[in-house]
DNA sequence: GTCCCTCACCTCGCTACGCGAGGTTCGGGA
DNA sequence: TCCCGAACCTCGCGTAGCGAGGTGAGGGAC
């Protein structure tokens, strides 16, 4: 059953924005999961949360759709880690995953704000 | 089979805006079903769509939450329509989830300009 | 009177996503 | 040696949006 009262706009997360937001934490270089993620928690100080159930199965989402590419590293600490790297595919559905974004936004926006 | 190269940045809705956009097409007043969703889509310039498999199901769970109650009535075409009203949970509801959408909105952009 | 269009309601089953819980491996400090 | 934490992973759940597939009734056209 669930709770009556429950969830706010649920999650941490906008469903369907964190596929754009690992491509887009992506853009400056390769990265692994890990740090994919505390990218986004940082840079949102804090108010997303990327969690791992969420995030892995995300990275081979998108490695299967053929937007990044995955091979194994070293990480800052010495382990072992899985980088990903953006391919041009991902360059691209990233531009467009960004401008639709801004469209929705806007076109909720102006429901939100009936004035003018 | 999911085709590869196909959803970007899912459907014609921001996944968990629905409930927030019925809200507040309801806060000048009740109106039915039908209008709820001609109300967001004309206020949005027809970006957003709102389909009847996401209409109803989400009128009826607002509903059951208690942030709207519905009530018989007749439509301006003389139609039989269901009308749906705002309660006071309903309002402080719309507020949390406005300032919610707000708060994700700031995130998600702050992500995706690491410039500033 | 009948036909049909449109308004307005509804349900079912599918898919996708986020998430919590659970788990593994291994480097390195205490 | 022990344990913490980095870094990976999977499974099952709940939930939302959506397409397809309906129902019933008002009202204009003929």
């Amino acid at each position: 059953m669930p709770k009556p009262g429950a969830p706010p706009l649920q999650g941490d997360l906008l469903q369907g924005t964190l596929d754009m937001l690992i491509l887009q934490s992506l853009i400056l270089g390769p990265a692994h999961g890990h740090s994919i993620a505390h990218n986004i928690e940082r840079h949102s100080r804090e108010v997303l949360q990327v969690e791992h159930g969420s995030l892995y199965p995300a990275l081979h989402r998108l490695e299967t759709r053929g937007w990044i590419t995955g091979f194994w590293g070293t990480s800052e600490n010495n382990r072992r880690a899985k980088y990903y790297r953006l391919t041009p595919a991902g360059k691209k559905q990233l531009t467009t995953q960004t401008s639709r974004w801004a469209e929705l936004v806007q076109a909720v926006n102006r429901v939100l704000r009936p004035a003018e």
